[in-house]
DNA sequence: TTATAAAATGAATTTTGGTTCATTTATATA
DNA sequence: TATATAAATGAACCAAAATTCATTTTATAA
């Protein structure tokens, strides 16, 4: 043989398939997953486009990848935070501050999550909304758990979870479109204030 | 001159106009705007490819009359159901009995609103995030309105009416994908005693 | 009834965007 | 340095979907 990659290159390859997932975190950001094409990708990546097939068999395994990142990045991140805490309502606001700490980092996953989710249509898609119900399920968790610990309305906790996690994010969908509001981290303290009085803590 | 259009044809083409739009708001609403292909909208509408351009220069117009007419039909409604009413916290519910209403009646209205949103760079798409907005702005006047009387929290209004319509918009959006929960109207109950609290009702 | 113009048709054309592949460039070993 | 193989290129290819247009059908008025 004349030719086996060796380590440098190995690394080289690694770096570049990362920059081409990074930019397509940009990419899907901006416009959605059907309205952001493969050249556009590969162009702002500065990458001819068959190269961009060396890295990944096809779009949608692009988009997978980029999903499937997010889920373990946003979940673990939630969990972790979680794991910090024992009571019930210390638990639901980590769980917002994670998201609200993670959302503020990474914009683009934000912007990909809560903006660019849209339809049910193609696989995609339904990874995302994945992600969305498993923090209602984690919320609803803890509000059943506060429930059975009389610290809580007698509402359904379903319809409360939705509630919860649809007030945060509208917020965080308004501050990624408009700025508005303009310090995420002050709303986020209105919010919990908010959300408690409505669970109607006890 | 052998030829004028009559009356009665210009009915004619005006009920068929009427039949596209239906048509269309069908179709957009289980497949998304980048989802679904003008045949397809043809086909279901009994008409020929070629017509449909006879009535709308193209896609795009076709979407735009459609979220015009979602535009008018829903902030019409909102608005009138608030008129009935002078205290805030009836006015409050109001908006958004009246938005529960429209998207039972119009479940096709409701998921081109809160599901089909496709990317952000759309032209139609700003057109939604207007009514949202609008919407917003309607709940922070009257949040604003019932602060000066004292009847609620200190906290910032523009945040509450963003949780408030937040909060409705997911329990929505769940209940359009995947019927859960089954009774909104029951939801809607729940969700009004939650924000109700939530805003600080004094 | 017939001539004329409107309305409708759907196959043909154009556009768009994902994917491939023959060719070129870079890297590693002898 | 020469050679074999990996990696990269981007024009060409292909499929799907938007749009057009030559032709046919329908409606009006003389």
């Amino acid at each position: 043989m004349a030719y086996r990659q060796t380590n440098k290159v190995k690394e080289k390859l690694d770096h570049k398939k990362r920059e081409i997932i990074k930019t397509a975190r940009e990419v899907f950001a901006e416009n959605s997953y059907q309205g952001t094409s493969i050249k556009t990708v590969a162009k702002k990546a500065k990458i001819a486009t068959g190269t961009l097939y060396l890295y990944f068999t096809n779009k949608e395994s692009l988009i997978n990848m980029i999903v499937d990142e997010m889920f373990s990045e946003l979940l673990g991140c939630i969990k972790d935070e979680r794991a910090m805490y024992t009571d019930g309502f210390d638990k639901l606001q980590a769980s917002m501050e994670a998201c609200i700490k993670v959302f503020i980092k990474e914009k683009n996953m934000a912007k990909i999550l809560l903006i660019q989710v849209p339809g049910v249509n193609n696989a995609f898609n339904s990874r995302l909304i994945e992600i969305e119900n498993e923090l209602i399920k984690l919320t609803k968790e803890d509000l059943d758990e506060l429930k059975t610990q009389g610290r809580l309305s007698g509402d359904d906790t379903l319809v409360s979870a939705m509630a919860f996690v649809g007030s945060f994010r509208q917020v965080i969908i308004n501050w990624l479109r408009e700025e508005k509001p303009e310090n995420l981290e002050e709303a986020f303290a209105t919010l919990m204030r908010y959300n408690l009085r409505g669970l109607g803590k006890a």
